[in-house]
DNA sequence: CGTAGTATTGAAACGGATCAATATCTGTGG
DNA sequence: CCACAGATATTGATCCGTTTCAATACTACG
């Protein structure tokens, strides 16, 4: 993990639809506010595989992906890891809870992100309370995320479940071109780790829908979206 | 669904350790802004089975739970019915997407809550950052629960899930005396729609907890732990 | 006191977990 | 660029627990 001295990106916090409509009307950050947010975060560059922060560790700061790929996870009793998040741009992480980080996160990919040092982002939040209103939004956009994971995981059909998660996939990485493969950073371990499945029925299950033709693996690491229809029709038959 | 008009009770967003040792160095509530919170909000009495509001309905305001206990479910295509979360005093819903509720929110006993209105909200949050923080940390405060419940639903055996509940339960009514019984407003279908398990096997399962003596129902609606040590390892032991 | 909703109990079957063996990929160094 | 080793993924067979369907018991409310 190394840091960056050249802050030259601005945290674009706002790029995704942020406090838009989400009953408080809300605008997006102003010129003022990415450049007060980022007089006081560091521009960290992280290598696939290298840890941000280790759940437990006392927390300092929270974090903004700027680009690649994270995942939050949790190292439960048994051994087994539950996988708590996958992150990718404009996500905010690091929310602690007693002073300490609930989740470890770590890079899927190389990766870029933002660290948000808390005592002066707490100073910020109380000078600018529009900022607040920011940030409450994003954070009220995780929970629907988590939400969302819930009836994922309420369904019984691995199936469902990885339709769902791929559908949502789709939707979370906006920018991707369409009828282009989505890339899949995370192994079958971390999927099966988010869906609250074995690594041996996700790769069964991926099977099965590629054999229906709504999907095509044309490499471990990349899914190809073949009748959207259909794996939506399967993703919303919960 | 009345509206009393005696507006007697301040809202007590700040029973729960609000914003305590999250990171963020925040107060609890000042009687100021406590206030402010009342002045813009209307105290709601509800009869037991009342509804709230209804997902998809046009979202005006968000609610405190001050007396008693809801249920927020959503309803799926298939028919059936997932129990997003159990709401007690304290506790915040009513949080929109696209200016629309994403559940329904119905009444399990008589209750009591406040309802605050967005558009005076959004006004007081902006003209103080500090009680924005307070809001922050209190949806943040939901997040975890809703992470918690992905480790739950995550858990294989019913017996786990549902002594998970039974803790996380009684954590949650920090005000209940000790070696009481707990009440369960709630159903046992409800339970099910809660824990991702149908009902039968959440009676099932029950009945495992009786017999191993780790709970006795005095009733339907109440539980009280008879082994505490017992229930816990069981419940952490994902 | 009856009735409708709610809960318990039983029997059978489906689906995912697990254990185990094999195949494939990834990244490293020659 | 290729070969190798370790990690990752696929595939197979069996077991176990939950779901489902079905019948009965309970309880709360009018």
């Amino acid at each position: 993990m190394t840091r960056d001295s050249s802050v030259d990106q601005l945290p674009t916090l706002s790029a995704i639809p942020f406090g838009a409509g989400d009953g408080l009307p809300v605008k997006l950050l102003t010129a003022r506010q990415r450049q007060d947010l980022t007089a006081i975060s560091t521009r960290i560059s992280v290598a696939a595989r290298g840890i941000v922060y280790r759940e437990d560790a006392v927390s300092n700061a929270v974090y903004i992906c700027r680009e690649g790929a994270f995942k939050a996870f949790r190292e439960l009793p048994s051994g087994k890891r539950r996988v708590t998040a996958f992150l990718y741009p404009d996500d905010l992480f690091g929310l602690a809870q007693n002073g300490r980080y609930v989740n470890t996160v770590q890079a899927l990919t190389r990766t870029v992100c933002f660290r948000v040092p808390l005592e002066p982002l707490a100073g910020l939040l109380r000078s600018d309370a529009e900022l607040g209103l920011q940030f409450m939004c994003k954070i009220v956009h995780e929970l629907r995320s988590a939400q969302l994971r819930m009836i994922i995981m309420g369904r019984r059909s691995a199936r469902g479940r990885i339709a769902m998660f791929l559908t949502t996939l789709e939707r979370q990485l906006s920018g991707h071109a369409p009828r282009t493969a989505l890339p899949l950073p995370m192994s079958r371990s971390d999927i099966a780790g988010y869906l609250g499945l074995s690594l041996e029925t996700v790769s069964r299950a991926g099977k099965q829908l590629v054999t229906m033709g709504l999907i095509s693996f044309p490499t471990r690491h990349s899914v190809l979206v073949l009748d959207r229809t259909r794996l939506e029709q399967l993703a919303k038959n919960v």
